[in-house]
DNA sequence: CGGTCGGTTGAAGCGCATCAATCCAAGTGG
DNA sequence: CCACTTGGATTGATGCGCTTCAACCGACCG
């Protein structure tokens, strides 16, 4: 159990052609820097692309630490394993999201392509040099951490706290605002990954999210696109099941806060 | 329930001299800045001093996030509530520890006094200053935030996937190397939070954890020293408990990594 | 066609939560 | 000094939510 094994290829450019998971739009957006300076995007833009084909790992819990990458197109799931095998999914990572950064000599988890992925690299010193070097970066590079740190305690009150149909409908809204498929009234939410992974995610097994997600379709929350799309029917009827505080409760645009990488410059 | 009463100052007084909570030794230890220079506990050490008791919050989750804190003295915790009281604590905060620092406009967590508690603070604007004009403290501050984010994914392998004794084990495990008790042989540790901050941290309940410190008791494992400290007795055993991986199931010392802060300088 | 893989569904079991009683240490007031 | 209170912690009995085990389905593939 718990062994991942690789999407086909073609089982998953089908369920997911090139636009989805590329970013465009509002959608999932990094700032762009004010006054038209030098942003993170561009940093890597000058770098060559590298494709990983689904299933593959980008690098290994344990490696040296030698690379910082940027994924342009494709989604990867960043996870650790215990002795046993017990695998924790500790995120996942869109186009436009950094991967690899840390000050530990060895990557602290692994990462795997889960749809195919094309991403660009710096070796660490580099990467470091640049940042060092630009005072319109580090603050970029700042707040790309703490908006990690409050994603993870999202995660750790939604794993502490949550039952399983609050977790599921809580990864649900996540997933479907940061495709941002606001702007429709019936948003169809794309999910990328496999039942085990959003299990490994949550802190459940297969049949459980399986279940959930069964429950959420028969009381016509959500409709099912396929194994790896949802129409979401009641938007808000989902946001009371994730069990979010008041602030938080909105629609879907009311989610995406205004970013701004305001210090230290 | 989950209604959080404070100590009283004689209690926690009495169980917790202030040498205990103090920072000294290799206990716990933030970097010193190599060759002399500024660091982040010198930015502080110029502002008054203020006092917390035990059971009164610093600042409460939703309040605007004006100042950053270092903390001298004591222990606070850090939380998160959801709608219907129930209580996530993300994080204990020790001396040495910084509070408070973020990109949001409103503090994303409660922080409430364990102990009495001494703490510096700046304005964060101020912080922001210093912190931008410093290629010293910069540094210093994205190390604070890699190690808060390696923690974090620690607690989310315990909490998504580690079994009732495994959490508690993994705990005192890391509040007896935090507590640098690695000089004994027989290692007192002090745990200065109660029973249900535990269990609010643990994602468990206060009887679960009761259960587990009786049971670990019975085995030998630990010995309980009063409410608030125990004796390892075994903790090669209470590692294996923990259900580490391999890499960091070494007795105490190996389990403090030589932190320096490499970059981005 | 059988084989594989991801997913769904059902039945049974278990680990932890829940509910409730008791204990203990410390504080309080007569 | 002693009854009484209070809050944290422990311990036991019971219940439930999720896991585990197992069968089966449908899509895809060699």
């Amino acid at each position: 159990m718990y062994i991942e094994s690789a999407l086909t290829r073609h089982d998953v450019t089908e369920a997911f052609p090139p636009h989805a998971l590329t970013p465009q739009g509002p959608a999932h957006e990094h700032p762009a820097h004010p006054a038209g300076g030098v942003s993170l995007q561009s940093l890597f833009a000058k770098q060559p692309v590298e494709k990983f084909e689904a299933g593959t790992a980008v690098f290994w819990e344990g490696d040296a630490a030698s690379h910082v990458f940027e994924v342009t197109e494709g989604v990867l799931r960043i996870f650790r394993m215990m002795n046993d095998g017990r695998r924790v999914i500790t995120g996942f990572v869109y186009p436009g999201d950094l991967l690899g950064v840390s000050l530990e000599r060895h990557y602290l988890y692994t990462a795997e392509a889960v749809t195919p992925v094309k991403l660009r690299r710096f070796a660490r010193a580099r990467f470091q040099h640049e940042i060092q070097n630009s005072p319109e970066l580090r603050p970029q590079l700042f707040a790309r951490l703490c908006d990690e740190m409050a994603a993870a305690q999202d995660q750790m009150v939604l794993l502490a706290r949550k039952t399983a149909e609050e977790r599921v409908a809580s990864f649900l809204l996540v997933i479907a605002r940061r495709l941002g498929a606001a702007r429709e009234t019936m948003p169809v939410v794309e999910i990328p990954m496999t039942r085990l992974d959003m299990a490994d995610y949550l802190g459940l097994t297969i049949e459980t999210v399986s279940r959930i997600m069964t429950r959420l379709t028969q009381r016509g929350v959500i409709e099912p696109n396929g194994r790896h799309a949802i129409f979401v029917r009641k938007l808000r009827l989902l946001a009371t099941l994730a069990g979010e505080c008041e602030e938080k409760a909105g629609v879907l645009h009311e989610a995406a806060p205004v970013r701004r990488a305001v210090w230290p410059q």
